[in-house]
DNA sequence: TTGTACGCGTTATCAC
DNA sequence: GTGATAACGCGTACAA
């Protein structure tokens, strides 16, 4: 029963031409008669033959196939880059293999190594938070020196020649914080992780730049800085209980609602007596109790550029070695946490 | 500078050797002197010789790929299995192409066949509404009569001979139901999706069967039947306007929520006045105000499973027909959307 | 101990 | 108009 896949060479044996003249037929090709022709695509048809991608890799050295390593999926905004990838590289007739990094170094590496040898014609990738603090990247620059062509989103480095997407972390943070400083707020606090991770660190600048370019000095207090974009409901209590602020800036939108819920546990209404704003525009802040006011991120769009991007270098015959940063303009997403 | 990836047979000409002895001294056999086996490997060291993954495809029919065609990502269920499948599979050396059909019948067959044409060395599958709705699995039956194994999980079908994996949908609908009954719930209300939707259909049962068992009528005016699993905040509206109702069980986290914010804006105390249960223990459900009580359906270990299912069958070069359904039993997290 | 030949499935080139 | 051959990169049975 298991009739597993047929062959030109299957359909060669059965009609007794040689297999280049069932490739050729197959392709409608001019050098061969109408009559042969229509035999061997009726046969195809019955038999519904495909051709082997495998071959066709081998043989054209291109897979059709997108590496994509990200440090996790969990978070909305990485699930809608991925799917801003998918629907491009679909469009196209690419696949995309996704692999998850989990914000380690090593498995970063072991799953470049393993697509790098032939898997996929090119990479789209956002550093795992251990390569961000190690500031080692030699397996990316081993890769786009093979000519194996890279993007990177969100969480880049300037340490290494390659296609880059990010949104404008810093003023994404600077408009919030203007937000809340608009609104009266004179305790602005900010929830945010280690410098290491590059989208922190211009987030930080952001919060800072609004603070002081309103006149208001930066007090350390006001910042928490969590070691990982983990949740840590422990740091985040003790944050709360021994800072005096009447606003938070969240890193992302998973500190910014369960901030609101302790806010709202240790009596504040929100937004009455504290605004609070997050990062990423996710299921999280649209249905959470009130609702976040967020920086959207614009995850699928930056997924779609970020594919657009690497599928054009792929299919560029000529090697020139230009690369652009496309960098994409956060948008602030007004909702019940702030006062409007 | 672009030192592409280099071949067995760069070696040999450069070693002035033949292809064959530089395969067999990466491999250590002993059929090579020690002599020649160092010189080799020592080159290969040096440039970094992977073998081309491709190749090796198409020599042993095997791609170590397996294809992931599932609905959407961004529902934290698909999710956490995504996550489960990932796990397991780079465990055991295999990566993982996810394709999504978001819920199209036709994106769902594209997807198989792109892949099906020697991309991957199995399926696992959840299937899009579409499908379900037309009860149309030739796509399915055709990939199994060509001897690729596929699991199936969550959203499956009897129709097609493949192994299975689910969560016992009944089971989990009938403890929520129960659970809300023993409160003191009298009227309990179900917001659900059309029955073609095979999971939709077993919680109704589970449902329908506690309130019968509980020695209470089912009334057709308490359940709220959406065509999809998209949001439709207007339909959930309505239904609060037009019904009396004390308690509510949903069929995943998202209508839950929605429905714990219509609850508050119309008045009601949460769980005082209204008690809310969904399906999905996703961030949604933790970090809700207040945070919903749920029916896990464990998509990480479903995952894991299903990949486990996958490789055995992969691996097992007896082509025994043995297909299994393997049903995970759901558990109800309690939080403060319930009276506890 | 090393090398030759062949096959995986496909296509491009060249010969008939 | 059709077919043989080589090539993509690798591994292996067999020959030397």
């Amino acid at each position: 029963m298991l009739k597993s896949k047929i062959t030109l060479k299957d359909i060669a044996r059965e009609l007794e031409v040689s297999v280049s003249t069932v490739s050729k037929a197959l392709k409608n090709s001019e050098e061969i008669s109408r009559d042969t022709k229509e035999k061997v695509q009726a046969f195809a048809r019955l038999y519904n033959y495909k051709p082997n991608n495998i071959a066709i890799s081998l043989k054209n050295k291109r897979t059709k196939n997108i590496g994509v390593v990200i440090p996790d999926i969990v978070h909305y905004f990485f699930n809608t880059v991925v799917r801003g990838i998918e629907k491009y590289a679909n469009a196209k007739g690419y696949n995309v293999i996704v692999c998850l990094s989990e914000e380690s170094f090593d498995k970063e590496v072991i799953n470049m190594e393993m697509l790098a040898n032939g898997s996929i014609d090119g990479f789209i990738m956002s550093l795992s938070s251990e390569t961000q603090a190690k500031k080692d990247y030699n397996h990316l620059k081993e890769v786009t020196q093979q000519g194996i062509p890279v993007v990177l989103f969100d969480r880049i480095t300037n340490e290494v020649d390659c296609d880059k997407v990010v949104i404008d972390d810093q003023l994404g943070a600077y408009t919030a914080t203007q937000k809340l400083l608009q609104q009266g707020r004179k305790r602005v606090a900010l929830i945010t992780t280690d410098d290491y991770l590059s989208v922190a660190k211009s987030r930080t600048e952001g919060y800072t730049k609004a603070l002081l370019d309103a006149g208001i000095p930066v007090r350390d207090e006001l910042i928490l800085k969590l070691p990982t974009m983990e949740m840590d409901e422990e740091a985040i209590r003790d944050f709360f209980n021994n800072t005096d602020m009447d606003a938070i800036l969240c890193v992302n939108e998973i500190f910014a609602v369960f901030s609101i819920r302790i806010a709202m546990e240790k009596g504040f209404k929100v937004p009455e007596d504290i605004s609070i704003i997050g990062f990423t525009d996710g299921m999280l802040a649209k249905y959470a109790n009130p609702s976040l006011t967020v920086v959207a991120q614009h995850g699928e769009r930056m997924g779609e550029i970020s594919a657009k991007m690497l599928i054009d270098k792929v299919e560029d015959e000529s090697d020139e070695e230009i690369f652009q940063t496309k960098i994409l303009e956060p948008t602030l997403v007004l909702r019940d946490s702030t006062i409007n």
